[in-house]
DNA sequence: CTAAGATAGTTTTATTTGCAACTATCTAAA
DNA sequence: TTTAGATAGTTGCAAATAAAACTATCTTAG
């Protein structure tokens, strides 16, 4: 029987690993601004694409459950980082956008996340980052994980 | 400035990434065994290394709050799947080890959680696979997330 | 030897998270 | 048009997790 070491079982390391880059980032938004890992995502989804997008798209392409991402928009919406806007088309649905302060705030935490991600990375030379970042994505398009915003509803939510 | 894009984000992706294969391959022990993740993570620890250790141990070298791994250890010991030896050497500690039933447990969970690592990789050349775990292996290190049993008490629990 | 602090493990409590039910709205088919 | 089913979003509840307080035991400095 082949046996089986934890220490080389690949879904335990990644597991381990995500929840170490996990708390050490989350000293940068939470201790720093109050924010949790949902309500990052939603500022950074809002603040990559410039456009006001809905609570559905950011539930979705952030793999985070709807319920969640409802709490951290009235969260951020109590905080006056996020607005939402009616859609006379469809008035089951808000589309959201940063607010001038909101906007900030994502600018602000920019540069201390991508400091703490290539300090992270930093242990790899250029050549085995370009091949660990692109193993990831080839990972992650076989296990349809890709963010695609075209997208058919991906398999709902689990 | 420096843009962030959330998808190319490895934090995030690492967290995305983790996640999905944590459901995926929970369906095995989970369903087909009525395991949870750190129940399974004790069977583990305690399988691999043949001898028996304590909860701290295990706790420690899995990165999981000890509090978490004290209710599985009751539940497994409920289950008849590991068995608590006193050291009456220092009696605060009790040494866990897996019962034949236990064993034979972890025996069973090897071929299928094997399968799904492999299938999870599958995507990767024999190449690209040995160059992703190497940069994992590196980056744990450079993390000190290292599994080494003689260990300094890492960073205590978080 | 004794007292102060450290450590293993448990338990209580609070937080977080996901699930499921619900409301409101939209779509499509009879 | 009416009705059945789908979808966006919210909320109540339950499960999981972490934090913190607690017990018991050990270690070490005086």
């Amino acid at each position: 029987m082949t046996d089986l070491d934890l220490f080389k079982f690949v879904p335990f390391r990644l597991n381990r690993l995500a929840a170490e880059v996990s708390t050490a980032l989350a000293t940068e938004y939470a201790d720093s601004y109050g924010l949790d890992i949902p309500g990052w995502r939603i500022l950074a989804t809002l603040g990559f694409r410039g456009d006001a997008c809905t609570a559905q798209y950011i539930a979705r392409c952030t793999r985070t459950h709807k319920s969640t991402i409802s709490r951290a928009v009235t969260a951020l919406l109590g905080r006056g980082l996020i607005e939402r806007l009616e859609n006379t088309d469809d008035r089951r649905e808000f589309r959201l956008r940063l607010t001038d302060e909101g906007r900030a705030l994502y600018r602000a935490l920019i540069p201390p996340l991508l400091r703490r991600e290539a300090e992270i990375l930093s242990c790899l030379t250029e050549r085995e980052r370009i091949d660990f970042v692109m193993a990831l994505s080839k990972i992650e398009r076989h296990l349809d994980l890709v963010q695609d915003l075209s997208s058919k509803p991906p398999a709902d939510e689990r």
